[in-house]
RNA sequence: AGGGAAGUAGCUCAAUCGGCAGAGCAGGUGCCUUUGGAGCACAAGGUUAAAGGUUCGAGUCCUUUCUUCCCUGCCA
């Protein structure tokens, strides 16, 4: 389903190369994460970009981590990271590298720059080091060590490299331009002290490059044609193309794009870590989470989160997506792969007052009406069911065309009923319905093709499973939890955006479902059996709702009635 | 003494060399239906941020203006 032959701005740029030879019609990218958190839906728009586009020109695109700061970075992330990008369905073959497999090589290029004359070793306290940089409106000031002696920063640097200093009393710079209006050019720093076990090289090194000393030449080092990242890295690419050009070696092309912001949401991973540490969710891969592993928990597939980030494009204007487009792609995924299954989550009991005691008749339902080869089932009928609780009104309104006193419906893949007697306990809530069923009505079909405006879900009280259902809304009950800047974007959670329903009543034969498997609850939401799912004990997520037009009709009246009452 | 970037329909994006401003989603109105789902049909939606210029012709080229965003980590 997905066609990612999308035609957007880095296609052009990639043609143009194409024409001017510059790769020689090579196209190899690169999807870099830093392993200091979990892979969000933004992440996916960077991925299927790098993957896709190389795939369209016949090129590749390599997995590699950008694991310069062993201060924040984890081997959890790497393992969680690597499963995700495998999951949405992209294959990187041999080619997973890691930044720190090229520390050793970084290392000779930032002895080269020092040689040349155009790196020194600056032994400026970190907050002389920001008092010198200067300000957005006005020059910074050259270090004192900016012209040491050659020799004198290869020693200094060695012995960084040695532990001869500790964290903060050294570090090493490029010798740019201190007065450059872009800042990102004013004397950066290459190298760090960290005294940080890294996750893979361990306690081999004391010093760390920079992102911007390690990212270009990683690129570089492995051949990479078009480096694309995102919009806040546009100020570092002269940095970037500096670098590069200094140390002559491969010049990639650096390009850069809008990041996804999702409305309903939040998509950074500073408040997603915020999310979990403060408990505002269950963990990394909670239903309600951005996240890769929150979205597959959810019940979402890979081939929606690809058809949602082919959909939305890529450009260089940063935006909000409204999260329903990413709702749309799920169900237009679901739809064609759900099974279809009947349950009840706010059951009402009807007694068939006509319908012979012990008799249970085996209903034949359709699996799936959009696939033919799911086939049929079987499902049991009896005297006592369930409906919806929703799909009955003692009074209706126009236009609702449920079940109501003296009305009848159709009971899906059964029969035709009529609702003769509403049974109230003592408090004057509805307990139950007497309802008759015409036998001629059998399957669902009436031989005298009198027609009925509704079709209710329904489960036999006897055979039904119980089981839990998790239903979510969104996390944030705001449009744009990030835009108050008075007010914390915690205080904008939505305290229903999980709603815990047990027990809810489905049809026997779900008893096998399997962790994962996803259903259409016809007339409901679609949902996947979670992972606390027991035998004993199954668990569904409410992945999304179906459409509901019913209810967008109420909304509407709502509306229009409270407009009434205001005039 | 600041540097960088972006403005096309409600949202996300198209528009070939300068040649009738389009699509998807959302919203609207109908149709259909054993899911009020799915599906189908139709209509609507625009001073292309603004002004000026070049041109037979400008979303596209030039000039100016406006608005919004990013940048002062030894984070990425």
């Amino acid at each position: 389903m997905t066609d990612s032959n999308n035609r957007n701005f880095v296609s052009e740029i990639i043609d143009e190369h194409n024409e001017s030879g510059r790769f020689e019609g090579r196209v190899h990218t690169r999807f870099p994460p830093e392993p200091n958190g979990y892979l969000h839906i933004g992440h996916a728009k960077s991925i299927c970009l790098n993957f896709d586009i190389a795939a369209q020109y016949g090129g590749l695109c390599n997995l590699r981590f950008d694991d310069t700061n062993p201060a924040k970075e984890e081997q959890e992330y790497i393992d969680a990271i690597t499963e995700d990008v495998r999951w949405l369905g992209y294959d990187w073959g041999d080619r997973l590298y890691f930044a720190s497999d090229y520390f050793d090589r970084l290392y000779d290029m930032a002895v080269e720059l020092i040689r040349i004359g155009r790196a020194y070793v600056d032994e400026l306290s970190t907050d002389e080091i920001r008092e010198y940089r200067g300000t957005l409106t006005s020059p910074g000031v050259e270090s004192p060590y900016r012209d040491r002696p050659i020799a004198e920063n290869l020693a200094l640097f060695e012995k960084m490299r040695d532990g001869g200093f500790n964290e903060g009393e050294a570090v090493l710079r490029a010798k740019i331009d201190m007065k450059s209006g872009n800042i990102n050019l004013r004397d950066p720093v290459m190298y760090r002290i960290l005294d940080a076990r890294h996750p893979r090289t361990g306690d081999k090194w004391k010093i760390y490059p920079m992102y911007d000393f390690a990212h270009g030449q990683s690129d570089s080092i492995e051949e990479i044609t078009h480096s694309i990242c995102t919009l806040e890295y546009e100020d570092h690419r002269p940095l970037y193309d500096w670098y590069l050009d200094n140390i002559e070696i491969f010049h990639p092309q650096q390009i850069e794009f809008a990041r996804l912001n999702l409305s309903h949401t939040v998509l950074s991973k500073r408040k997603l870590i915020r999310l979990v540490q403060e408990g505002h969710v269950r963990g990394w891969d909670d239903p309600r989470m951005p996240t890769i592993s929150g979205l597959r928990r959810r019940g979402y597939t890979p081939a929606a989160i690809r058809d949602f980030c082919d959909e939305i494009g890529v450009g260089k204007v940063k935006g909000v997506v409204a999260l329903h487009k990413l709702e749309y792609h799920i169900r237009q995924d679901l739809n064609r792969r759900a099974n279809r299954v009947m349950a009840v989550i706010n059951p009402l009991k009807v007694v068939i007052t006509n319908y012979p005691d012990d008799l249970v008749e085996e209903m034949e339902a359709v699996n799936n009406p959009e696939d033919e080869s799911a086939g049929t089932r079987l499902t049991p009928f009896s005297k006592v069911l369930y409906i919806e609780g929703d799909d009955f009104m003692e009074d209706p309104p126009r236009k609702f065309f449920r079940l109501a006193p003296g009305r009848e419906v159709r009971l899906r893949y059964a029969y035709f009923i009529t609702c003769n007697e509403v049974i109230k306990d003592d408090s004057g809530a509805i307990t139950e319905l007497r309802c008759t069923y015409d036998p001629a009505t059998r399957g669902g079909a009436a031989p005298d093709d009198r027609r009925v405006k509704a079709t209710l879900h329904w489960v036999s009280a006897a055979h039904a499973v119980k089981a839990e259902a998790r239903l979510y809304d969104t996390l944030f009950s705001v449009e744009y939890p990030e835009r108050d800047s008075e007010r914390d974007f915690t205080e904008f959670i939505n305290p229903d955006s999980m709603k815990v329903v047990d027990p809810i009543y489905v049809e026997p034969h779900l008893r096998d479902a399997q962790i994962g498997d996803r259903f259409q609850f016809e007339r409901l939401a679609y949902f996947v059996v979670d992972e606390d799912s027991k035998p004993e004990k199954l668990v569904f997520n409410r992945t999304v709702a179906l459409r509901d037009q019913w209810r967008k009709h109420q909304n509407k009246a709502g509306k229009k009635r409270k407009q009434r009452r205001k005039r």
